[in-house]
DNA sequence: ACCTGAACACCGTTCAAGT
DNA sequence: ACCTGAACACCGTTCAAGT
């Protein structure tokens, strides 16, 4: 057994604690039990720290947050720039997607601490270049901006979400089959669906948005 | 000064509870100082209540929540049917848009709760039935659902927080307009921008899916 | 300088006890 | 039958005290 402070060479002997040691292992802890579970007392003993150690190197729990936000901000695999604007988009796009899917927590800590990291500048600045390439103007970027946004945060909370929610299905039960007829229709389309919207749809918004052929 | 159980004829006797007096509550409280308000206790205080007499009428508060959830459905207006499919589903998504602005806390529901009221099934229906007539086949239809659905839900989250949430401008800083001049074109042409993004683009998504003349 | 236990003001919920 | 206070197992955070 370990004992705190014993004089044998034990590889837990506390290590001091600080920032990064302390976002990585909110990190570790965020991944493995969720979002919910992430509590100061849980993340310090989690550390082999008392409780209030950790706000040493952290203001608070928001604080916290943030800096988890910015480490996976960083970590962004940047994809390659594309010539084609549209597939720029998808690219661009597909990295938040991807990052969102490892870490579904970061939409609701966008959403409630309300900034961003900088980190994701150059990938935005992609979007918008892309977008006024296509031939939008004034407001339209900033429309159609949020469009991809506010659809790919509304699609990773459902997605991290997906696991307690029934099926829309089991919801309706069998008999509303007869009243609702399409949608029973639509629920049998997607039974054994893949779950792959995302891709698809932002092809479909970027469709909406390309100038009509006019031959 | 009210005395409880006092014998003068005083307006604010303690009524029963009820499970409606109680939703109707929560409503109100929800209302007027958001979902994190919306606490056991706080909730009884506002009753005249002891804490723990909520639990005669409701599970839990989670159960609490599906049933404020429930009322809120129940009252959504129900707009006229439009006999253009584009024109049906933008009523329909108008009407949940309107439901979400008066109360966003209803997408945390939804989400975190996994199932949503029995009342919105003949709107669900409206837009399945509208989306087949569109000409949409097999999975088509359940992703065009949930890139409306889900990018609602996005939009209302953020509506809901924008009020915390720093303007990008000022998160990028002045300096930024140098290296990122279409971030910085597009955050200027947002200036006094009003916010009616929901709209315009329910009807990119629905110009995705319309098929192309092809004359 | 760095860490921490006790304490404060909260949570949701259980349970035995009151009327 | 209906209500409730005390209690349990949690929160985030402050503050005075320890080394």
């Amino acid at each position: 057994m370990a004992v705190r402070g014993s004089a044998s060479k034990e590889t837990v002997k506390p290590k001091p604690l600080d920032r990064d040691r302390i976002v990585s292992a909110a990190l570790r802890l965020v991944r493995r039990e969720g979002i919910a579970r992430l509590t100061m007392r849980r993340l310090a003993r989690e550390l082999d720290a008392g409780a209030m150690s950790l706000y040493r190197h952290i203001a608070d729990r928001d604080d916290l947050l943030l800096a988890m936000l910015d480490h996976v901000a960083q970590s962004i695999q940047v994809p390659a720039p594309q010539a084609d604007e549209t597939a720029e988009i998808m690219a661009v796009m597909k990295a938040f997607h991807d990052t969102f899917r490892t870490d579904p927590w970061l939409v609701g800590v966008l959403l409630n601490e309300g900034q961003a990291s900088l980190h994701i500048l150059p990938l935005v600045e992609r979007i918008f270049s892309a977008l006024y390439r296509l031939g939008l103007e004034g407001e339209q970027v900033i429309e159609v901006y949020l469009l991809l946004i506010h659809y790919s945060y509304g699609e990773s909370l459902s997605f991290e979400t997906a696991g307690k929610r029934k099926h829309l299905l089991e919801t309706f039960g069998v008999a509303a089959a007869d009243r609702y007829p399409a949608s029973a229709a639509a629920m049998s389309a997607a039974r054994g669906w893949q779950y792959r919207e995302f891709q698809p749809n932002i092809a479909r918004i970027l469709k909406a948005i390309t100038p009509r052929q006019t031959v």
